[in-house]
DNA sequence: ATGGAAAAGTGATTTAGGTCACTTTTAGCT
DNA sequence: AGCTAAAAGTGACCTAAATCACTTTTCCAT
């Protein structure tokens, strides 16, 4: 645990200083949680209690459409942060579906820890609000890939950006993130 | 000016609790700035040097493809804060248009200091954290809607959910904001 | 009030991508 | 190794929305 610990502390210090005490105090608000591939990290109507940072794994986080299709808005792997941040942030059921592709393991830090370490720790609240606009850009940047450009071009731009993660995911799931039909995609690059 | 850093203030006061004297010290980092209909406050290629707090007013915020045809990322008015936050954060060239719709008014804060007064004053800190979170969450649903919804439920929720942003903007501006044809838009409803 | 430009509407045609139905391949089990 | 289920590929057809070309309406600025 102490290493797995280490690696969250490396996490945040790629973006602010902490002291070892620092360090000390907000470690002990974490939680250790392992799931394994398939089980369910958030569910649509369940209290959403915590956000994640994944230590190893892989997870999808979609939702679920009237016609039964699921619609992907983020995967998240080693480093990441997950949550349904909508449901959590206001203490709601959860809205979305967050599940395991691969075994996993999660740091939890529930609402009431974070706003406590962000309070006392001025350099966390920073951490948050640094790590909360690089998630806004590339949000943005995916707005603008879905407004500009074609299925074909978006999947090319995944393929570069995170190739690694085509070799993790199936294709069928790609499409999902991408907006398009499994067949679709399955049409491109061929 | 005094009422209009009175707004500003109150902007804060809806999240965090700020003294006289921390408001003080932090309402001295911002510039007022005025502009009329048609002119920019961001350029591609230009230094992003500030984000915006918007007294009144309202500007696009857009990217021009290849084919010269504009996508809008973001209409913001009164209470919003508007910038290329990706070439503002990493102090580099703009990568997106922002211009206005209207003659408009803001409060000006640069990225030096803002990272003062967060420094200086952690409820800022906190302040700008969970407006960048709510930001996030905004965006996700917007995500979501182009992956779920067609256009014309698109254009449905955005008049429940922005009644009067359709009053103040042409309706090509709002099909390009909903990456959907003039043509195409002018259709629906009728 | 009036002329010109921007915005909005509309018809005809095209096209990217969806859907359905089926086959082939691959990946996990026991 | 062998069986099953999930994933991927493919053909035929369909549809939402884009594009193009043109008309009508609305909005300003003189």
């Amino acid at each position: 645990m102490e290493n797995k610990l280490q690696l969250l502390r490396q996490h945040f210090e790629e973006i602010v200083s902490l002291t070892d005490e620092e360090w000390n105090f907000v470690q002990s608000h974490f939680e250790f949680k392992s799931l394994k591939k398939h089980q369910f990290l958030i569910q649509v109507g369940q209290p959403v209690d915590f956000e994640y940072w994944i230590i190893k794994g892989l997870v999808k986080a979609y939702s679920i459409d009237e016609k039964g299709k699921e619609h992907i808005l983020q995967f998240a792997m080693e480093n990441y942060w997950v949550s349904d941040h909508c449901a959590f942030q206001h203490q709601e059921p959860g809205t979305i579906f967050v599940d395991c592709l691969e075994d996993s393991e999660f740091f939890c830090l529930s609402l009431e820890n974070r706003e406590k370490i962000c309070i006392e720790v001025p350099a966390v609240a920073n951490f948050f609000r640094i790590k909360s606009n690089h998630g806004y850009i590339n949000l943005q940047q995916r707005i603008l890939s879905l407004l500009t450009m074609t299925a074909e071009s978006r999947y090319e731009y995944l393929l570069n950006k995170l190739p690694t993660l085509i070799q993790r995911v199936p294709k069928k799931l790609i499409a999902s993130y991408l907006g398009v039909s499994r067949e679709t995609l399955s049409r491109f690059n061929s």
